[in-house]
RNA sequence: GGCGGGGUAGCUCAGUGGUAGAGCAGCGGACUCAUAAGCCGUUGGUCGGGAGUUCAAAUCUCCCCCCCGCUACCA
């Protein structure tokens, strides 16, 4: 059977890698927290398996349900089908925009998924990891809805503030239950909310508690805070959660009498990352046609899965998801959940409901996507919150990307194509030390790099590759190309011939971060093709190859960017 | 409150037992091919505080202080 991915391979053998992201709540714009807390990093991830040759299968879609799509909806007198459209397109764009490369982002809101769905529901039922109860919660009258406990507000029974949330009393902090509330109010219509029984589907966590502690318990290099906290979690010990509501928008339950139930988002939407995969394997998007090719990703044994998410995320993919995969039975369990930590906003936690945020479409008018994308994989919050600042973002662009990394091209192409004829110089038969250290510089990067893509350690990755371009420019300051040339014409030729190899190596070390700059690097050597089906290692500049004519790789950014986006921002 | 992450040079951070590191900023220098970029040298830290284990601790143990997040019927 021919493979989807049929890249060359730099070590014999192929493995399928599932790259499954958060799926982003379809009730606005994507901000730059998102594309550095999953989006980014999980392309960058997935790029580099591909050029290692390996079978990568990268998903996810647009989270339509959920009661804040229906409140918004509601707000704006339209459909909840509407709103979720309307950002399901711009995600779609921004993720284009970015070179964001997914091979498939569907939605939950397509037939494949709620058959999915209903069948996962219906075997956890037949297994007796479901059970249906009655349970007694708050009801507005007035909007004819049962509220989720974050939409009550009232007098907190501990300490007497007045606007506590029906979760917790962000004066005091306490967890509260929304039924504890004195003078309750719905936050949809202010009316009075009133006790109803109602009953629900339960999923019986609790059944899963010492599997998944021995599992997660066995991980090894998982991140600190994700597997401390999911077994501390699980040390304190799993209740059983209710994953059905009194809701009309969202999956049917597969049984009579429950048309005005619905089967609720946190358990519905990461069966998501199963369904995408069944989706893709059925479309014209998988080149094997072979509608059963999804089993390569979920039930190989050798295949790795990979979640990309926020670290509000890590309960439901290190422990609800894992449940239900456990209770299922037959499909992989996450390899690793490499969640990253927050990207604060000059300090204040990125919000979509707050003000503060850099919108991730509306930055791509300004700039290109290669340096947003380097910034925010040197900045990605890989083990603590890290700050997104636009003095930051130009420093880098201004220091790394253009001066260290796009002279260093410039540079090199241009006294070559000045003073060899527009061709790469012939080098002699016996290249110096230095020479031959510098390429088994780049060629032996390839080793320490790669691991470090492969353990999500993107920002380590990322140095690594740029310490090469270090080096190159020491070993052109060494050799003075530009002034051996007028003398020993040959020691120039050897220079330069050894500078575009080096190049050539790091437009492949960078290609996973750096996609479309590094495509141009690519052909700026007049290599074929593209960057990506080079596989991961360095591809020879040949002697006499024309070049063509440089043009820059990154734009010089002029320091008022950062007053300008500052005063965006204060908007 | 509980749990988790973090507190290392002015700034952003790397570094999990063996004589404190990088980039930027600052200072000095040589060069000039290149988007006035690149290169060399250098100033700068009692590694949050305290105690302990060890021949040796930023790194292990305990106590304390500070910042951030999570606390699952929001996703």
């Amino acid at each position: 059977m021919p493979q989807p991915d049929d890249a060359p391979r730099t070590d014999g053998t192929s493995t399928a890698i599932l790259v499954a992201v958060a799926w982003p709540y379809a009730n606005n714009h994507l901000h730059v927290g998102h594309l550095a807390g999953a989006y980014i990093p999980a392309d960058v991830f997935a790029r580099y398996h591909r050029m290692r040759g390996n079978r990568v299968l990268m998903v996810s879609g647009s989270d339509s349900h959920g009661t804040p799509v229906t409140v918004r909806a509601e707000e704006e007198g339209t459909t909840p089908e509407a709103i979720f459209q309307r950002y399901h397109e711009s995600f779609l764009r921004t993720f284009e925009g970015y070179g964001i490369s997914f091979d498939l982002f569907t939605s939950t809101d397509t037939e494949n998924h709620r058959d999915v769905v209903q069948d996962i529901f219906l075997r956890l039922l037949e297994r007796d990891y479901m059970y249906e109860a009655e349970q007694e919660l708050l009801y507005d009258p007035k909007v004819a809805r049962f509220l989720p406990d974050r939409y009550v507000e009232g007098t907190c029974p501990k300490c007497g503030y007045e606007s506590a949330r029906g979760d917790q009393c962000d004066n005091c902090g306490s967890t509260l239950d929304a039924v504890d509330l004195i003078n309750p109010r719905s936050r949809l219509s202010d009316a009075t909310p009133e006790r109803r029984k109602t009953s629900h589907f339960f999923l019986k966590l609790s059944a899963f508690n010492d599997r998944l502690l021995e599992w997660v318990e066995s991980k090894e290099g998982w991140r600190p805070h994700v597997k401390n906290f999911t077994i501390g979690m699980l040390k304190e010990g799993l209740h059983d959660r209710a994953i059905t509501r009194d809701l009309t928008w969202g999956v049917p339950i597969p049984l009579e009498g429950y048309d005005d139930k619905r089967i609720y988002v946190w358990f519905e939407a990461v069966i998501g990352y199963l369904s995408a995969a069944k989706e893709w394997a059925a479309s014209d998007l998988n080149p094997t046609g072979d509608a059963e090719a999804w089993r390569d990703w979920w039930q190989s044994p050798e295949a790795g899965t990979y979640y990309f998410i926020g670290k509000d995320n890590v309960p439901f993919h290190t422990v609800i998801w894992p449940a239900i995969l456990m209770g299922y039975g037959d499909l992989n369990l996450p390899t690793d959940v490499p969640a990253n930590q927050y990207l604060t906003m000059s300090g204040a936690k990125a919000s979509k409901s707050r003000g503060g945020v850099v919108w991730a479409p509306d930055a791509l008018e300004r700039y290109d996507p290669d340096p947003m994308r380097y910034y925010l994989t040197a900045a990605a919050p890989e083990t603590s919150d890290s700050d997104f600042t636009w003095d930051e973002f130009v420093r880098r662009n201004n220091d790394e990307l253009v001066a260290r990394w796009g002279n260093l091209v410039n540079r090199v192409l241009t006294i070559t194509r000045r003073n060899f004829e527009e061709r790469v110089p012939e080098p002699p038969a016996q290249l110096s030390e230095e020479s031959t250290a510098l390429l088994a510089r780049v060629d032996e990067a390839f080793g320490p790099v790669g691991e470090s893509f492969e353990g999500v350690q993107l920002r380590r990755a990322l140095n690594g590759a740029m310490e090469v371009a270090t080096a190159a420019n020491q070993y052109l300051d060494a050799r003075q190309p530009w002034v051996r040339v007028k003398e020993d014409r040959d020691h120039a030729a050897e220079t330069l011939f050894v500078a575009l190899n080096v190049i050539s190596g790091l437009a492949s070390l960078l290609n996973p971060i750096l996609p479309f700059t590094s495509q141009k690097v690519w052909t700026l050597l007049a290599h074929d093709g593209e960057v990506q089906a080079a596989g991961w290692q360095r591809t020879p500049v040949v002697a006499g190859t024309t070049l063509p004519a440089p043009e820059p790789l990154f734009k010089k950014l002029d320091d008022s960017v950062v007053e300008e986006e500052a005063a965006r921002l204060a908007r």
